[in-house]
DNA sequence: GTTAGCACTCCTTATTGCTGAGTGCTAATA
DNA sequence: TATTAGCACTCAGCAATAAGGAGTGCTAAC
């Protein structure tokens, strides 16, 4: 593990790992021989490579073939040898969030556009944290015996439920458990609705203690721990575009895995487990998911403000482009944070 | 075309059907010799079966193999041959809608109880119609230029809209706002809020009324012509299932379909365009869907009270199991009416 | 009208042989 | 001592060939 690789197998294990990423087939000595610029022969090549293997970074998939990267060899070029672009400030080609329209919709539009524009599979969560602020609650009556709460958070994040009521409300209440509501708890950040608060209320409402109960209930699970992240998607189809993830079980799990969603949740929370506010990149058994032990996943965590982070993904063959990935989501994330906070 | 099938010829069509859609093979005249109770040498099936091929019923895929059913023939199948089980009120398995939650949660657990029980992929759009009436109008501040119009139709669908305003708005306002347009609006189908009434609500509106204008004309628009339907899907990756689907091209082209969600809405509205409240099939070609040239999609319309309806779709390759997904989404159709309108 | 029999077709699968890319080793070279 | 040329060897991939088998169409007999 800590022996330290000489200057010219770092080159050498950097051109096999570049020309494996372009062609996806396994490379040969000669072709590095002439690829670099190290005026090594081919026999010379193949010594260093045959350490290489030896000591892990390269793996041959059956004698006599080229040679492919393995994880650690991959690892390695993302921490070490790959080159970041930190300057070019790339722009994302096609990116024009319209307005200040939904969240909803700006997330759809980003994943969208990040998939087409890296040819690999996306996602993002929407974002979530329990340090984000209400702006306000809003109840009204649907039916005799349903209201509607409607919540809205800071970044315009709308989430609406039903509550069954076991009997009726006159307006009158539903106006002062609203004026109550929104009184106590504007500007709250989750946090700060704690036990004590939610007694005082239910204090406050009197005789309707009972159904403000069952609001307050709601509310609070319905924002608090929103159970799970939601989750959007594109371009899971990108995938056959790589014939070693083509065929057809593979494909199949890994687009369920899309389609289901379950297990990206699992990769969402992982993401944002780790102190780490940077990009993370999962090489192949690196990734929290089962399914995609061959691809390569990078993710990268972008802020709202006050503490409220959502994920976006990228999932791909191991082979991906791994500079520009790690690039474009840098990009993407501070565009994202900027879309985000300029409005209030 | 007008030719009668006389009734041997019509069992030896069935037979072959029938088996093919379990097999996926081309059937030859001994299987059906032994298959059927006709009790006829292989010989005159293959006479029989010649003859089916001249009238275009089935077809061969190459010399000497056995035949597969033409659209032709599955067309005729399930026009005539197959037989639907009336009676079976078949229970939908695990079908449990918890509560009268959220429609668009409902939706989609139908839509994956659907495809987990047919091994297809499903889709669902969710209600859409201009004789729905809605419930009411909701119109809060949500910064100083936002406001939040939530919009509550019969069925409990929810919509929601940031509108951007161009100058400030006091409480007041608003709250007369919303008076205005709960008290002249609610309980209206669509179709009856016509310029006449927004003009006079114009007038109402008195100073106001530019503000007014483009909230009345976001709310219009809003549900009047919601675009485009929204759509659920579910087990796409069912059709991995099928070899005949799975090749990694075709895959692809029909998971996409599924991911956009464009063609499915062409299907939508196709299927409501029809007259026909029941269920349809489309085979092959017949599909209004490009990319599902090679596969069959049956429809049902679902319908929510006042005119509102939905689209149910399940995609399969042409040799589904027409019986039981006619009978799938029979029972399912009644179910939803059931479930949405109990609920007044 | 039905059936047995037979020649024929052609897909499928397995076998073989060949080619070419690539390696590992050894011996010669700088 | 590091590098290189040369050579024997390995093995995936591909094409050509062969064997097997399912199924048909046709003819002649029942």
């Amino acid at each position: 593990m800590g022996e330290e690789l000489s200057e010219r197998k770092r080159k050498i294990l950097h051109a096999i790992i570049q020309n494996y990423l372009e062609t996806g087939e396994p490379v040969g000595s000669r072709t590095i021989s002439k690829y670099t610029d190290l005026n090594l022969s081919s026999a010379t090549i193949r010594n260093e490579m045959s350490d290489l293997e030896e000591l892990g970074y390269i793996v041959q998939p059956h004698t006599s073939a080229g040679r492919i990267p393995s994880d650690k060899g991959y690892r390695l070029y993302v921490d070490e040898l790959m080159q970041e672009k930190e300057d070019e400030i790339a722009e994302i080609r096609d990116l024009m969030i319209e307005r200040t329209d939904k969240m909803e919709n700006v997330l759809k539009q980003v994943v969208r556009v990040l998939a087409s524009n890296t040819n690999y599979a996306t996602m993002i969560s929407v974002p979530q944290g329990t340090s984000n602020r209400l702006k306000f609650i809003q109840l009204s009556r649907v039916s005799e015996l349903q209201l509607l709460a409607v919540v809205v958070a800071e970044g315009n994040l709308i989430r609406n439920k039903i509550i069954e009521l076991e009997e009726g409300m006159n307006d009158e209440t539903i106006l002062k458990l609203n004026l109550l509501l929104n009184t106590n708890l504007n500007g709250l950040q989750i946090a700060e609705i704690n036990f004590g608060l939610i007694a005082k209320l239910k204090e406050q409402a009197g005789i309707h203690s009972g159904v403000v109960a069952t609001v307050l209930d709601e509310v609070a699970k319905m924002i608090e721990f929103e159970e799970e992240p939601e989750i959007y998607t594109s371009g899971a189809t990108n995938i056959f575009k790589y014939p070693e993830l083509s065929d057809s079980t593979r494909a199949s799990e890994l687009i369920s895995a899309f389609e289901e969603k379950k297990q990206l949740v699992e990769l969402v929370k992982d993401t944002m487990d780790e102190e780490n506010t940077g990009i993370q990149v999962y090489i192949g058994d690196e990734s929290p998911i089962q399914n995609m032990k061959d691809c390569s996943v990078v993710t990268a965590t972008y802020q709202l403000g006050n503490g409220m982070q959502g994920t976006i993904g990228i999932i791909g063959p191991k082979r991906m482009d791994y500079e520009n990935v790690v690039d474009s989501l840098k990009t993407l994330k501070t565009q994202l944070d900027n879309i985000f906070n300029k409005k209030t």
